[in-house]
DNA sequence: GAGTTTACGTCAGCCTTGTTGACTTTCCAA
DNA sequence: TTGGAAAGTCAACAAGGCTGACGTAAACTC
């Protein structure tokens, strides 16, 4: 508790209990839509959520290594070969063995692997596109603000270095 | 792409490629740091978020049947069902059989159920409080905006019932 | 040059949580 | 009163997390 019921008295009624608990649930149905247009395309091809967080990052960070990879996802290694392998298999990323160090496996789309990584982000980005439509420019300036406030310091570092040039 | 890029030149810059895919990634680091400080939390009980979602919609809607919490949560009555009956093993939920229709199961939390649902809304409220401080009120305002029109009409409707009053 | 560390891959096995299919009990309407 | 629909349960399978152990090659360090 602590601080929420009758909130200071001030301008912080937007920090009550209530006000919390639907931004927590706004985030939660949001979520589940936000993710729910890649998901019937990857099912079609027979793939999962994870096989997107990889062909996204990928995408946006073409040569990055593994290690890379693992420290954004958050995922174990055992968890990410697994989806890393078939994605390779099937012709969709190419890991090419490093240069100065041969150790390293550089990551890259194929032709295939840009095609669908397009399809995925094309259909997040028409509902994102729609939502922030609907909100306005000011909404979505906020949108971001407290989701970036949300996020754990580590995390926050890998955003912000995506966010603003690689 | 139909609009992204160059943007049409008044003030839809918050509508390119670009700016839409910083708000997909935010989304996605937000929303695993939104689920982290609850996880730690169920991980010691030795239940996982399935569990908390049913103890967050049934501490909501107190008497709520199965039918109704599978429309809100949006996965099949199996996968529910297991959830719900290790929590009523436990000694978290009650299943009242319903008075008109004895068909019906009518959900309820015991104080052992409201115990763990506070402890897990008050770990995600602290976070979110935080997240809201840090931002200020006016970026709060956007941040529901913004989700609430990503929303898909279906859960939007289930969204703003709980919203506003039961 | 030997030993340690790093990057990556792999096998085996476990758990949660989603799925479909088949089944019982209960209610309601023809 | 009977047949269909609705509410809920049991069984089995798959995806994708996880841990732990181990192997190999390359790089680094002393």
């Amino acid at each position: 508790m602590a601080e929420g019921g009758a909130a200071g008295g001030e301008g912080l009624l937007y920090l009550t209990d209530d006000q919390l608990r639907k931004g927590i649930e706004a985030m939660f149905f949001a979520y589940r839509a936000f993710t729910s247009d890649p998901d019937r395309i990857l099912a079609v091809h027979d793939y999962g959520r994870a096989h997107h967080r990889a062909l996204h990052f990928i995408h946006r960070s073409p040569g990055t290594t593994v290690t890379n990879l693992l420290a954004i996802l958050g995922v174990t290694k055992q968890s990410l070969n697994r989806v890393l392998r078939t994605l390779v298999e099937d012709g969709l990323v190419e890991a090419r063995i490093g240069h100065a160090d041969r150790r390293e496996r550089h990551l890259h789309l194929t032709a295939g692997g840009l095609a669908l990584e397009r399809q995925l982000s094309d259909a997040q980005r028409a509902r994102m596109r729609a939502a922030y439509r609907a909100a306005g420019p000011e909404a979505v300036a906020g949108f971001r603000l407290v989701l970036e406030a949300m996020m754990d310091a580590d995390t926050r570092r890998h955003y912000l270095r995506l966010r603003d040039g690689t």
